[in-house]
DNA sequence: AGAAAGGGTGCAAACGTTTGCGACATGCTT
DNA sequence: AAGCATGTCGCAAACGTTTGCACCCTTTCT
């Protein structure tokens, strides 16, 4: 019922409280009998260090800060069950927000961090962030932050990104290499810088290394649009034999239309999308796509947050390469 | 670039520690003149309360935790999102931890919420949790726990769930209304009590109100197990006419051994399933499924929360309504 | 005039740790 | 025998708050 804390133990095995403390973290003062006996009413007594006392004293928390704008998001939610995962192994706790786009949000959420103390975020910003005033005095309070997707375009800040380029260039190889000449490619929002990398990569691509291509350019904003572009596009009987999203959500929408269809895939189109990897596993035959791997980008950002707190100097950008997962829609 | 403390006002200002800790928080033995004074150097220097100072006096945090088997789910991650929602308004942080259905991770998991001295813990059982021991300890702390989703059968403990056995009745009555009489039925894991109460909902309203109908049931742990059932049953050739799967995971792999063998619904074979709402739009036709939604949930869980610190004598169990959506699946 | 009442403020302890430093005993070296 | 190193442990301060209590100074009442 009551907590029991290191005055308990010491009372009770009549030491100090301070050998009690070294004795249970191996301190080498401390003699092996001593440490034996600390140790094992410890446990008996289910000793659970308290983490705010620890904090105080210490002014380290065993905390990790995680915004994004949203968590219910196909690239975002394994980004966290990566990070999350991690941090368990490591002793690490994960305060987890989310900015809902919104830039007072965001703010708020960044005073959180702050007064949790977090040793460290993982950050990806909301579209509309101009100012990283909130950010930088991060940095005053040497709280590490590692920005990841949606990073600012700033120096000197700690950044892991997908490589984006590359990603629209292996799906354009991986046409080419399937000898497909009529294409429909289909990317998102054209202001979003993840938008043109992977749209000049996939058509210079295309173009440079196969100019005969008939190349087909839409922008789509959600997977309903999709869908009715994609509609049109079929039923016009301009051969296009395959379709190449840029996203998951806009995967989600041309499916639609070829379901609606009831095309057979690849026989009548063929598929090739950039996902995070579900998706394109929910059809028959599973849609060949880029991974970008929320997952492992996670794994990335976290092995650059220890490199940054263990204080080696860490390279500042990096990125992560995709590969190609074939399913039998190409 | 250093923190400013209590102790840095008080000496700015000449004031005590304690008053300009009354004064902030708008005590009334404090004159007018002295909290403006001391609100105002507060805001200049950037003052922010260091949370671990204020958890270990008070021993109250203002932090909740959330644990579910995996972040990325289509109904858990929008039930931590709209936990999220919640609990920034309310000032709070949210540790967000994931068992994996792993019951030692489990178990370290609730150690991480008591070493950080959550107030509030809102939990969602693995499959195989048996002992409810971990959990417990948590009363002895004080830890006000909100189970959701899996809940545990013991009695006793505040739960808010989808109202299970109501939306088994609509899924049975829905395939009645369509007349259909070979239907086979597929459920998780038969240990949790969302399973049973699914399960023998939906089994008595088809007994009870369609005597006549042969009824297949299975259980399936996971979507490839049942994909692998359902082939072997739409091979059998035993005229199957519909497929009721009781959860997301179970549709997307009911859905996969559909699409497999080619099949078109509902011509072929009819299909509804209990969803959080995602997974069934993806198909065409639509899925026609029983709405369980994660945040709505996930908001009824937080007010649940609320009223239990509040000390009021919230109600124990709550259950959350559903209702049919109809795709055209059936 | 003295007492009581009240507003405004400060003292100091407490929450549970960590850690530099010093204390003491023992054994070993000259 | 004196000195020194070594091994084992305790003291006490510090981290930043909150809060019961005591204190002082004015007013106001009797």
């Amino acid at each position: 019922m009551t907590n029991t804390t290191l005055k308990k133990i010491s009372e009770v095995l009549g030491l100090s409280i301070s050998t009690i403390s070294r004795a249970l973290k191996n301190h080498p003062d401390i003699s092996e009998k001593t440490k034996k006996k600390v140790i094992e009413l410890a446990k008996a007594l289910d000793y659970e260090p308290n983490a705010s006392a620890i904090q105080l004293r210490t002014k380290h928390s065993k905390i990790f800060g995680l915004m994004v704008p949203s968590i219910s998001n196909f690239f975002y939610d394994s980004f966290i069950a990566s990070v999350e995962e991690e941090s368990r192994k490591q002793g690490y706790s994960l305060i987890i927000l989310q900015s809902s786009e919104d830039i007072e949000v965001e703010n708020e959420n960044l005073k959180l961090c702050r007064q949790n103390r977090v040793t460290g975020l993982f950050a990806c910003l909301s579209s509309n962030t101009k100012d990283m005033g909130g950010f930088l005095k991060m940095n005053d309070l040497e709280i590490k932050t590692i920005f990841f997707d949606k990073v600012p375009e700033m120096d000197g800040l700690y950044k892991v990104c997908m490589a984006d380029t590359r990603a629209g260039e292996i799906a354009a190889e991986a046409i080419i290499n399937a000898d497909k000449k009529n294409i429909l490619s289909i990317f998102g929002n054209a202001n979003l810088s993840i938008t043109k990398k992977r749209e000049s990569a996939f058509t210079n691509c295309i173009k440079f290394k196969s100019p005969d291509t008939k190349l087909l350019i839409e922008h789509c904003s959600d997977s309903e649009n999709t869908k009715q572009i994609v509609l049109q596009h079929l039923q016009k009987k301009n051969k296009i034999d395959t379709i190449f999203c840029m996203s998951d959500e806009i995967l989600i929408g041309a499916m639609k239309a070829i379901q609606e269809l009831n095309l057979s895939i690849p026989k009548d189109v063929s598929v090739i999308a950039i996902s995070n990897g579900f998706i394109p596993t929910l059809f028959h035959p599973q849609i060949t796509y880029v991974e970008t791997s929320g997952y492992q980008l996670g794994k990335l950002a976290f092995t650059q947050m220890m490199a940054c707190l263990s204080g080696s100097d860490a390279v500042l950008e990096l990125t992560l390469d995709s590969k190609l997962l074939n399913g039998g829609s190409l």
